[in-house]
Formats: C-alpha cells, sequence, structure tokens
DNA sequence: TGTACATCAGTGAACGCGCGTTCACTGATGTAC
DNA sequence: TGTACATCAGTGAACGCGCGTTCACTGATGTAC
C-alpha cells in the first residue's frame, strides 16, 4: 500500500461529500429553491468559484443529494417489506423500520418530503422518477403474497401507492416530531396499516 | 347609493388582492421562500415600497395565502362529506368534489401541497393549524356514521387523519396532472378510499 | 353645496449588500522516462 | 530513485445586477364646518 495513486480524486471526492453535507446542514432551515451556492460553499469551507469543479449548478448538486436520500429510502422500503409473519407483526417491524430510518437520515427524510412537490422541477422530477420505481418494487413484493392471490395487477398497484404514500407521509411527519409526538404519529401509523391490511384481505378484485 | 365613501379601503382592498394574486401566479413555477418581494409588485403593477402598506414581510403575505387557501379547501371537505348514500356512492361524489376543486383552485392547491413541508416555518405552521382543524371536524362528521358506532375516538381520529391525507395527496397529484393522468388519479383514489372503507366495515374497535 | 384642512395609499430615488459567474493564478498530485 | 513536465482542484479578485428597506413626496379621498 505504499505506491498511492488516486489521491487527488480521494480528495475531490471529499470536497463533493462537504459541499452535498453543507447543503444538506442548510436545508434543515429552508427550502432547496431559496438556497444559494456562495452559502453552500461558505458552510463547506469552500471558495464559491470551487464549486463549479464539482456541479454545473445547483440544481445539479439537488438531484444528487435526491438520488443519495432515495437510495437510503430504498433500503428502508426493502427492509420494511423483508419480514415474514402474522400481519400484525409485519407491521409493526414496517413502522420501527421507518422510524429508525427518520432517525438515522432526518436530513434526507427532509429533503425528500420538502422538495417532492417544491418548486425546483429537476430536483421535484428526480424524486418522482425514483419514487415511482419504489411502487413498481413495492408493487411485485405485494403481488408475490398469498392475500394478493387471484387479484388483478392494477389492484395491487393501487395498494402498493396508498402504501408508498403512507410510508412517506408517515416518514415526512416523524422527521419533524420530537419524543412524545413520534410515539403518537407511530401508534396511528400502526393502526392505519391495520385498518388497510383488512380491507386487502376483504376486497373482490376484478 | 349616491354618497359613495369608502372608495378609498375598496381601492386599497384591490391593491391587496393584486399583490396575492401576483404571488400566487409567480408561485406556479416556484415555491414561497425563493419569491422576491420586488418580483411580486413587480408582478402586482406596484411599486416595490407600496407593499409595505399591506404586509409587514412576505411571511404575512404567504400566512394570508395559507387562511384563504383553506378556507377554500375547507369548504370542499365539507361538500365532499355532506352527501348520503350508499359508500360507493359517496366515494365516487368526494372524488368528483377533489377534482372539482383542483380544477377551480389549482394555485392555491399548488400552494399548500408545496408549503405544507417547505421552508417557511410561519407559513408551514399556519397550514398544519388548518390541517389540524378540518381533521377535527372529519373526525366528528366520522363519529355521526352508523359504521363508527362503538368505536374510540382515537380509532375514528385516527381514520379521519387518514382520510385527510389522502384528500390533500390526491389534490396535491392531481394539481399538477393533465386530462389523461387525471383519469387515472381519480379511479386509483376510488379504489383506495373503497379499501379504506372495507377495512373500516371490518375493524374492530378497542 | 362649497371650502379648507387631514389622512394615507402609492411613488421614485437612493442606500448598502450579497448574489452567480468569469478569469488568470497556484501548487499539490500524477506521469513519462 | 530522481527529474522534468502535465494536470487540474481550489483560490481570490473582479464584474454587473437585483435585492429589501428607507425616505420625503404627491395627490386623491375623507372630514368638519
Amino acid at each position: 500500500m505504499s505506491h498511492t495513486t488516486g489521491v487527488r480524486q480521494a480528495q475531490k471526492q471529499q470536497s463533493r461529500r462537504a459541499l452535498m453535507d453543507a447543503a444538506l446542514h442548510l436545508l434543515e432551515h429552508q427550502s432547496f429553491s431559496s438556497l444559494g451556492m456562495r452559502e453552500v460553499t461558505r458552510e463547506a469551507g469552500m471558495s464559491p468559484a470551487g464549486f463549479y469543479r464539482h456541479f454545473r449548478d445547483l440544481a445539479d448538486l439537488g438531484v444528487a443529494l435526491v438520488e443519495e436520500a432515495l437510495a437510503s429510502l430504498h433500503e428502508m422500503v426493502r427492509a420494511a417489506f423483508k419480514e415474514q409473519g402474522e400481519p400484525d407483526e409485519l407491521i409493526d417491524h414496517a413502522v420501527r423500520v421507518i422510524a429508525d430510518h427518520v432517525r438515522e437520515h432526518r436530513a434526507h427524510v427532509r429533503f425528500v418530503a420538502r422538495e417532492r412537490f417544491g418548486g425546483v422541477a429537476p430536483v421535484r422530477e428526480a424524486i418522482a422518477a425514483e419514487l415511482e420505481r419504489f411502487t413498481e418494487e413495492v408493487t411485485q413484493a405485494l403481488a408475490a403474497q398469498p392475500v394478493s392471490a387471484g387479484w388483478d395487477r392494477a389492484d395491487v398497484r393501487m395498494v402498493a401507492e396508498l402504501y408508498v404514500d403512507h410510508m412517506v407521509l408517515t416518514a415526512a411527519a416523524l422527521q419533524q416530531a420530537d419524543a412524545e409526538t413520534e410515539r403518537q404519529i407511530t401508534a396511528t401509523a400502526r393502526r392505519q396499516l391495520r385498518l388497510i391490511s383488512l380491507g386487502r384481505r376483504h376486497w373482490v378484485s376484478g
């Protein structure tokens, strides 16, 4: 390991990270469209001009943030669905996964919640595209469950959308909650998922 | 009617409207936190300094927009719930009311959807407070329905939250949809509401 | 009805400031021999 | 291993520009008599 090449590349990568982290940190108290690039470079401890070595403009950085944030959310969705067992256990597990995820990736969750319908088109569209990919994945996971036997694909997809929307909204609510509010939100989310689960069991598809 | 007093007051009111309309129009393509007050006065055909005759700052105007937007949403929620009849008819009616509302108040709906988790605290909090009032109202409407007989209040409230969130999310999706997408969204929304309705009928409260 | 004064919505000019972007540069890292 | 040149991430100064806010003002509307 004496022949250390790629030092320059590693340093560049580190600066890029610093810019993205600076933006995430600033986005705690403002939305993406009001972010300034001098503001971001200042927070990252870099000169304004340096920004252009990493991103064409702020929207470009925003899209990079979306990809990162939704990769971690993706992981969460997989974790929430992978368990097997009784419906109520699955639900408890899924809600716990969501709450843990929000605690560990608060900035990412806030960013996605805030910009999903936000004012910057490239960012909004990147989020929509990623959520669409999720919904397809959840649709396939649901289709494989016994309760979906004999269902129209459109009906399975409809349930998947309900679940994904519910997850994102629950995560968005948790993101700005204190400990006591978190308890209330997760308790409500569990009951809502049980009600939806009941609806699935009595649904007649077609 | 020859003695027309209050002309000055009426003109001031008109200017205030012009500022709010200008802001709503600009918010079609950006989010509130990136709005400038010179931008708003320019759009309204007023000099920058004139703004201060009507609002302390932009956040103040934002809160006024929230009150206006949610007053009309409030009206929508009432209309969506006032019908009586078979569940499926109720659902078809409610979805039609939402779609009509979005068509007639697109700018208001977009504003609420965008700023619900947006970056301007006073606006976000004003929206949260209004949605909380809705949810209480819907809770009472649901509690009065036969299907809720014997339910815990917390369970009724949980369903109310599910409905309000679903409504707002459906409205948000419709707000940025073309005619064909609108058809798909309303079709999906109807099915989702039927599934939730099924869940309610089989719920055992307590 | 007419007159003289008060109010106040909206103006236009001025201010200091931070913005995004460009440019020639510096110096550490990488490469060829 | 050592040397000479190439690359390129990050710098610092400069630019023109639009921002939010202030101020003394103008003139239409309102009020008192």
